[in-house]
DNA sequence: TCACTTATGTACCGCTCGGTACAAAGCGCT
DNA sequence: AGCGCTTTGTACCGAGCGGTACATAAGTGA
């Protein structure tokens, strides 16, 4: 979930070498391996990202200007748009950097041995996330764009897909589940995904209006109690 | 609940008389009883603020342009400044005019005899408002600024107070009812409210995602089975 | 008819926006 | 050293932003 794939205008940019220069010496322990050519770029292109993640999360796509982004990246413009192209290219570069980042935690959430543990592992994620104060309050995915002029719609429209790519992971994981048995045969997976969808989102904008961990976790225990399992008591922690 | 007062900006900037003169011969059936001197306006400013908020809902604030909001109210930018002052006085008159119209359902919704008729009455009134054709789909005050560039921040703020405070009227609502015995003593009014705004944000992410109507009601059921009343079986209908 | 008051319409303001042209700088390669 | 290539920094672009000056129009009251 939140995996997302090399976007077609990175491809048709060109950014795919720029991508593998900063990427190999990461991905291998290879020093210089094949010497790129020209005048080396002065920054740390994962860092900057993380900048301009924090500078979108907090002002949104629409309310981050340039200006505040390239401050906040320690970057010149130019630099900006040929290591990223325009701001949609990087709002995307950005929006992948989150979802690979403070937001991973989803993946890995929906990989534990029960639905309910899954659930409950996603809400905790998400209370960490909307609250963390190393970062913006709140989720990039819900106030990146929520509304926007008209210049902004693909980027409105694409944070809407992320947020039912989401959905639809969730729901897949609670299909499996009913197949398994890890869920009554009446249970309704979709009802139930769409159900925690919108009470994390509803968590993001109670985040982004300031509310504490405290709050976030009672709405994460009140919504646990929907839970389709003939009612047993509801846990303090996760039973495993 | 979303009832406001009178902003301290639109009193000092001398909106009372302006008010006064558009008001005053909706509220009594007199006609031109004290006889505005000068030029009439040419325009209604009850309309003028409808399609304002047209505008503002679907744009949110920062990305709602004077142009835009100027040629939807069939106003001439002058004429805008002189009736309501600039974009963030016209946008304090749009939330209430939203508050008293399209949300204007939450008032009456909290007044339903029993503390679950309410929250029914708030859920279902939710699903309209959000999905309405007529309107753009999701909630003014979760789209209209979530995330906003410094200049807005006022804004941001104006609306999670005008979210919260609804929030508080449901919370108060619901501790009534435990006083008077129609929730179960051990119910948690606070908790209660909190998890059921949440929910509805999150409905209006989904709204202004492109949500339907069934969509939205299978998450507002799901979130009904919560309810603290010893698990008696869901309606269909509420039952007024 | 003539002042007085208020609304309208045009035309503009300074500013910031996202985006770029261009020359200088820093590297590998020969 | 000199060439080819890429990044950097400055300085700029046109466009759109929110907001306003000013002359004119359209009413009331005398």
């Amino acid at each position: 979930m939140y995996r997302s794939v090399q976007s077609a205008a990175d491809i048709l940019a060109g950014w795919t070498s720029i991508v593998k220069r900063s990427i190999v010496p990461v991905g291998m322990k290879v020093k210089k391996q094949t010497a790129p050519i020209g005048r080396p770029r002065a920054f740390d292109a994962d860092r900057a990202l993380d900048r301009a993640l924090e500078v979108f999360w907090r002002r949104g796509y629409e309310g981050a200007s340039l200006s505040e982004l390239t401050e906040a990246m320690e970057i010149n413009r130019p630099s900006l748009y040929a290591a990223f192209g325009d701001k949609e290219s990087l709002f995307r570069r950005v929006l992948d950097r989150y979802a690979g980042g403070p937001a991973g935690y989803t993946q890995s959430a929906l990989d534990a041995p029960t639905a309910r543990a899954a659930v409950e592992r996603l809400l905790e994620g998400a209370i960490k996330l909307l609250t963390d104060p190393h970062h913006p309050q709140g989720c990039l995915l819900v106030q990146g764009a929520l509304t926007c002029g008209e210049g902004a719609g693909a980027v409105r429209r694409e944070l809407a897909v992320r947020r039912a790519a989401g959905e639809a992971a969730l729901r897949r994981r609670l299909d499996r589940a009913r197949r398994e048995g890890d869920l009554p045969r009446d249970a309704r997976p979709g009802d139930l995904a769409s159900f925690f969808a919108a009470v994390i989102h509803g968590m993001a904008v109670a985040a982004a209006g300031g509310a504490d961990r405290r709050k976030l976790k009672r709405i994460a225990q009140t919504a646990l109690s929907v839970w389709p399992d003939g009612n047993r008591e509801m846990p303090e922690k996760s039973p495993n």
